[in-house]
DNA sequence: GTCGTCAAGTTCCGAATGGAACTATATGCG
DNA sequence: CGCATATAGTTCCATTCGGAACTTGACGAC
């Protein structure tokens, strides 16, 4: 175990948390990776769960209409190389929203292999409604930090994702 | 968007980045889970690429196998508990490493409905195969940060793992 | 121009996934 | 003790997923 996971563990000796916990957090040389997918699931289970029940949206439907939400008028590869599914499952997504009339898609003018996406009334409806039991749900999961905390975190993580064109990928491995 | 988000965004202005990532990262309310699943991504994509590839097991099989790693003799819901798979899941995942000898059961002398798993020498060859490139890995999505910098992010994100129990979940969600 | 290569999006289909129901055991309670 | 309830793990099956091949259009070289 690494001297800083060590004292880390020391620091949280009484936290009530499952003993398997404690080992993949303290005793573990992916100690990152193993903390951003606890909390990425931690996040996704209840809001996607939240979703799907009560508006019937899949996952990659949901990324795509809060992809539209931030900025509307993007095309369906913006959405993969942000969000990360496979072009075919945002396909997918994409005409399913389509056929239920929360977003169209309009010939884009300067390439017409590709589809702008635009938002329609109901879909904002959804998204008025979604987003901010989301938004309750990161502020509740962040409750245990401090403001600065926050900024901090915030701060390092912006960093990693910047930096993460310069990573390998499965492609160009070695 | 927010103060602190933009000064991030301004501090960060000429990266060479897609413009929704942009976006995702600076005009987003959720730009906590935005973050931790794009990492996540980031991480697991070439890392479970590389395993499939290299020793045909699936993710949750390899969860298993990497759980018996740092806990030998721990049972089927214990990963389930720290992996975040659906137990059926999970049990498929076991079954199938038990058959192709990477892992053995044995009886829970205290508890008959439930086994504990161990490595066998052929999973103990696998992890030494498979664990330092995903070290290595890891440590290159965190070469963008300082020693002391990834020493904050790994306390921060620890004081939120710590924090989760209390948080809610799908099923008591109000 | 037109040829070769690349990119956006779609379709197909085998495989993986996870909810729900089930079995067997444990545990709490009167 | 005997019953109700909860938990570990398994099985079943409809649904979803994603790799691969394909279509159409863009773009650079000559």
């Amino acid at each position: 175990m690494s001297r800083s996971r060590a004292a880390e563990a020391e620091a949280f000796a009484d936290a009530p948390i499952h003993p398997l916990t404690a080992v993949k957090l303290w005793e573990n040389p992916c100690w990152f990776s193993f903390r951003i997918n606890y909390l990425s699931l931690r996040f996704n289970g209840p809001v996607y769960g939240r979703i799907a029940e009560r508006h019937d949206l899949s996952r990659p439907e949901y990324l795509v209409l809060y992809s539209l939400f931030l900025r509307d008028g993007i095309a369906a590869m913006d959405v993969c190389a942000t969000a990360g599914f496979p072009k075919n499952t945002i396909s997918r997504a994409i005409h399913n929203l389509v056929r239920r009339k929360l977003i169209r898609r309009s010939l884009d003018p300067n390439d017409r292999r590709s589809y702008l996406l635009h938002l329609m009334a109901e879909g904002r409806r959804v998204l008025d409604e979604s987003v901010p039991p989301m938004v309750a749900h990161e502020k509740r999961m962040l409750s245990g930090l401090t403001k600065s905390e926050q900024e901090t975190l915030s701060m390092l993580l912006a960093k990693l994702v910047v930096d993460s064109p310069n990573w390998p990928t499965e492609e160009n491995r070695e």
